[in-house]
DNA sequence: GGGTTCTGGACGG
DNA sequence: TTCCACCGTCCAGAACCC
């Protein structure tokens, strides 16, 4: 602790040394609507005050230094770049804005609507007795949102609720309650919807609408139109917004903001005004740059506005990756596809595995059912970890299947948890990302091979395996496992049971459970003779058409692989799959099909040639080496990061790209 | 060398 | 006395694979 703060204080002035609240670094004194008259040096004191010696607090002088570090390596870079530089990377940025500003198109109007402290609005509507009294929606460990009254008290969104009640005793907290939110939220989108059938909905209280069409058709302002929308919002919900109208998305973001709450602010479509606009504008209202971006631009460059940015575009160039410079795209907004999919718990730090395994069966049938919601199958699955210091590490794990059910979920996340214990953690998430929609019921399989990769010797094997219910597979997959640690009990469970049901879609594409065999069914459990000591799955289960289970058998351990064991016979299930490994193949394919048939035969010949050999490790003998040299890493794949202290670019062109995504 | 994966981090609401 | 969320997006850099 003493040595966390004295790194900081090394780095912060010396001023500050009697008042060490001023280099604590935070949030919450950023100017927001409604906080003007906020004693900042108060709200700085009681945050530090309250925070100071907790481990978070530890964790956060740790990520202090590290940026301060990384300001100082770019301060040398700084200093190190001469004239001829200077003039070179000036011409680069130079030629980067001239670009923009040819591609520029200020006709558009944009309007971004922005309702007033919305969860806290809602339920004040909802129980009028919180009218005119501090309030924040959320608990006493994290605030959501805080009204008008509380915020000039300096508590705000993202506050811990017990800092905000030492800065206004009188709060008054009320939990969450999305459905109600959603509902008004809903509402308030009936509206925009008559201004822009395409508006964007950036979050359950924000959209943006693009209303160049509507003045033209109605022959009104834009002023006009932003008027007329805040008032219908308000007979529909009984809730104010405010907006902001530009030419952009971004600008637009930036106006709804000034005259808040329950007012609107217009940005002329023309270039000099809107250069006079952001030539005083503070570099942290344009969204993508916040507490650490801002920090390092002004310790480093001395840039505070989006003037200075432009006047020192020629440093930005030569220390980050390649950057634009200027007000951002105005393009209509493309359809963009959910990534990823989370979900995460925090709960008291500790080190006890039944309950990091209880988290991870609810996290897991959380995930799965929020996915089958949205009808998707994803391939990666993160794990995310927050430890009892406040760090956060994430494990990845990317299948060569999509998968969805929270068997397969709970088993590969159990897998990437197995080889970080012990630890004492604070949070465990799940993300699950690659999706694969499945509107038809059917899933593309992304490692779906060509002929070409099965005339590879000895790179076929793999596909001989239902990838989706096989642990053969996850050898195949980046990380490997080796399970030898019997200790964590519900892992060992896992590795026994997880296997049992079969998760697939029927024809009509609804996805179905099926008891594993009733012939190997014993009660609800499968024979343990069909699981090998490892957790191998030596059978492989295919659904022919709707009832028929084909049991296709194979070598139960690498010194029994004889041509006994193999009683495959490869079929065109509905006349263009292939049986064994699910390629897929049209009847007219005639010479194709034929040389794939030679080529399971071939494999089945070859398989039996290296029965001495396991063929589990052939295609990965590079990767279990690595692993076998790793004894002892948790994660064993991959080296140390080097610091990114050391690396030359930072996401600087982050604000700018982020910021014409948001336009 | 290019594509993919993994990891950590910034950011916003 | 203690107490700092959850969810999603995007990015950089390193490692790895082909």
């Amino acid at each position: 602790m003493a040595k966390s703060e004295e790194t900081s204080s090394s780095s912060s002035s010396s001023s500050s040394v009697g008042r060490p609240w001023e280099s604590y670094h935070t949030v919450y004194t950023n100017a927001k609507a409604g906080m003007e008259g906020v004693d900042k040096e108060k709200v700085q004191r009681v945050v530090y005050e309250m925070s100071k010696g907790s481990k978070y607090f530890q964790n956060e002088q740790r990520k202090e230094a590290f940026i301060n570090h990384k300001i100082q390596n770019m301060r040398a870079q700084r200093a190190n770049l001469n004239p001829t530089h200077l003039s070179h990377y000036q011409s680069v940025a130079d030629k980067r804005i001239a670009e923009l500003e040819a591609t520029r198109d200020l006709t558009r109007k944009w309007l971004h609507v922005d309702m007033d402290a919305f969860y806290a609005a809602v339920e004040t509507l909802t129980n009028p007795s919180l009218k005119g009294r501090p309030m924040a929606v959320g608990t006493i460990s994290m605030i959501s949102t805080a009204n008008y009254e509380a915020r000039k008290f300096g508590v705000r969104a993202a506050m811990p609720g017990f800092i905000a009640c030492k800065l206004c005793p009188e709060l008054i907290f009320v939990p969450t309650d999305f459905k109600k939110y959603t509902y008004y939220s809903d509402l308030t989108r009936k509206v925009f919807q008559e201004y822009d059938p395409n508006f964007m909905a950036a979050s359950l209280d924000e959209a943006y609408l693009d209303i160049t069409n509507v003045c033209k058709e109605r022959g009104i302002t834009d002023a006009e139109v932003a008027e007329e929308l805040r008032q219908n919002v308000y007979k529909a919900t009984g809730l104010t917004c405010s907006a902001g109208v530009a030419p952009n998305r971004l600008l637009a973001k930036v106006c709804s903001d000034i005259n808040k709450p329950n007012g609107q602010f217009l940005l002329p479509n023309d270039r000099a005004a809107i250069m006079t606009f952001i030539s005083s504008l503070p570099i942290r209202k344009i969204g993508g740059i916040g507490k650490v971006t801002e920090q390092i631009l002004k310790d480093v460059f001395e840039i505070k506005t989006c003037e200075d940015l432009l006047q020192k575009s020629s440093f930005l160039c030569a220390l980050f990756s390649p950057s634009s410079a200027g007000l951002g795209g105005t393009d209509a907004p493309q359809v963009r596809s959910r990534k990823s999919m989370s979900n995460e718990r925090t709960f008291s730090a500790t080190k006890d595995e039944t309950f990091f395994h209880q988290k991870l069966v609810e996290l897991s049938e959380m995930l799965s059912a929020d996915m089958e919601k949205e009808r998707l199958h994803g391939r990666t699955l993160t794990l995310k970890l927050k430890t009892a210091s406040f760090e956060v590490k994430t494990r990845a794990l990317t299948l060569q299947s999509y998968i969805r059910s929270s068997k397969d979920i709970l088993k590969h996340a159990s897998k990437l948890l197995k080889a970080e214990l012990p630890v004492s953690l604070r949070l465990i998430g799940l993300r699950m990302s690659h999706f694969n929609e499945d509107k038809d019921g059917t899933l593309s399989d992304p490692t779906q091979r060509t002929l070409l990769n099965y005339i590879k010797p000895g790179d076929g094997n793999m596909n001989l395996v239902d990838e989706e219910h096989s642990d053969l597979k996850d050898d195949s997959e980046s990380h490997c496992y080796t399970y030898t640690d019997p200790s964590c009990d519900f892992l060992s469970e896992l590795n026994d049971n997880s296997e049992q049901v079969v998760e697939h879609n029927d024809l009509e594409g609804h996805e179905c459970k099926d008891q594993i065999s009733e012939s190997a069914q014993v009660g609800n459990t499968v024979k343990s003779s069909e699981f090998d000591a490892q957790g191998t799955e030596t059978h492989l289960l295919e659904r022919r058409n709707q009832d028929q289970l084909t049991i296709i058998d194979f070598p139960e351990n690498e010194t029994e692989s004889t041509s006994s064991h193999h009683k495959e016979v490869l079929i065109w299930l509905e006349d263009y799959k292939c049986s064994l490994c699910g390629v897929e193949l049209p009847p007219s394919f005639l010479a194709e099909r034929q040389e794939h048939a030679d080529f399971h035969l071939a494999e089945k010949m070859q398989m039996e040639e290296e029965s001495a050999h396991s063929y589990r490790n052939l295609p990965l003998k590079n990767r279990m080496r690595q692993k076998e040299a790793g004894v002892g890493q948790s994660k064993g794949k991959k080296k140390p990061k080097h610091s990114p202290l050391n690396g030359k670019h930072i996401p600087i062109d982050a604000f700018f790209t982020k910021a014409s995504h948001n336009l």
